[in-house]
DNA sequence: TGGCTACCGGAACGGCGTTCCGCTTAATCA
DNA sequence: TGATTAAGCGGAACGCCGTTCCGGTAGCCA
């Protein structure tokens, strides 16, 4: 895959120190802003935390949802990176998967509002859909089709299908001590197995 | 369970007439909003299609959840009577279940980010959030112990639980051709069984 | 050190939910 | 039927929020 710049040039010389040190600042404020108020909080708190003004928010994050994966991206390719490790180290691939799911249950049942700004079709969140399904879909496409291969589930759901229906689960989880979306994601996973 | 009024006197006399009309005009006009633009429909739009002003809106209806709960009152109750003669009618609790959440299923989907707003934690939802779990939860109760007598699904799963995962699962359906909630809700009802 | 320009801060704007108050008009009664 | 009264109405006004825009500031380089 060929580059946008032919090999030695720079065409990115390298921000402003302050641009830096202000970029740095926001994705911290914003961190600390998600886990206080949801990832829903007012942007003009996370420039107040950051010590900036809210042009520089959307002169580095133009949409809330470039934030939000900016925020999270690390988690987000730890979590696909499993993927693959654990089809290759689990007893079955329907263990694999089941592992997987847990994983990403684990990060999204933690980030307070992410879950819905994930199905909001709020053209501002596009960019967070579209990221977390590039990124996801593939790994659990493939973790789905071993357990396919290996008639341990249904070959009647796809990955998107799937992932949507978990994500739809993890909404509110932990806001109400009523509601386990562990064991109802638990329970979807084990309506996948054939019988 | 004594009334307010003590007996022969009418303590509610009766609203004006314009006052009626308008009500009338305020349900006709969300319902067709809801339809047209989703529940989250602007107030100033409702108001505009019955031809009132949005202090009317707010004189009849305080919050956003008593005027969706009035537009789709009937239908709940319907939904919610239905419980019962399905159990009567089908052959196994378990079938009952399936073809109640079914109806559940339906009645949500078809309405346009009315799933969203069931889980919404915002205030203004609170009334919605309560009026569909007082109808609906004792109704999905009934069904679900009536299985477990009949040994036909796990107990480890509460009718608020079972009900708040299918409200979930119905975020988005019906915007996005790709996601078919009503398959991960039987995959859900299917991962209910014992094995 | 001086100039260029990337970058910054926050005022300003429009959309929204919600409140409030002066006016309108339905209902009542003589 | 005409006067009285208060229920009810409309929409201006307010505050919150996302987003844009521009005059000023300060890093960077020659």
């Amino acid at each position: 895959m060929a580059d946008t710049d032919s090999g030695s040039e720079q065409p990115v010389p390298r921000k402003r120190a302050d641009a830096r040190r202000n970029e740095r600042a926001l994705l911290d404020a914003a961190a600390a802003a998600f886990v206080t108020s949801g990832v829903d909080v007012p942007v003009r708190d996370i420039a107040a935390r950051a010590g900036v003004g809210v042009g520089t928010i959307y002169r580095h994050f133009p949409t809330r949802a470039d934030l939000i994966v900016a925020v999270y991206r690390h988690q987000i390719e730890a979590c696909a990176e499993a993927g693959p490790a654990l089809l290759a180290d689990s007893d079955t691939p329907h263990a694999a998967l089941a592992q997987w799911i847990d994983l990403f249950v684990d990060f999204l049942a933690t980030k307070h509002g992410l879950a819905a700004a994930l199905q909001s079709d709020d053209a501002a969140f596009q960019t967070l859909h579209t990221y977390f399904l590039d990124r996801l879909v593939p790994v659990c496409d493939q973790i789905l089709h071993a357990a396919v291969a290996a008639d341990e589930i249904r070959p009647d759901l796809d990955a998107y299908g799937l992932l949507r229906g978990v994500g739809n689960l993890c909404i509110g989880a932990g806001t109400d001590p009523r509601y386990d979306a562990r064991r109802l994601v638990d329970l979807l996973v084990a309506g996948l197995r054939v019988r």
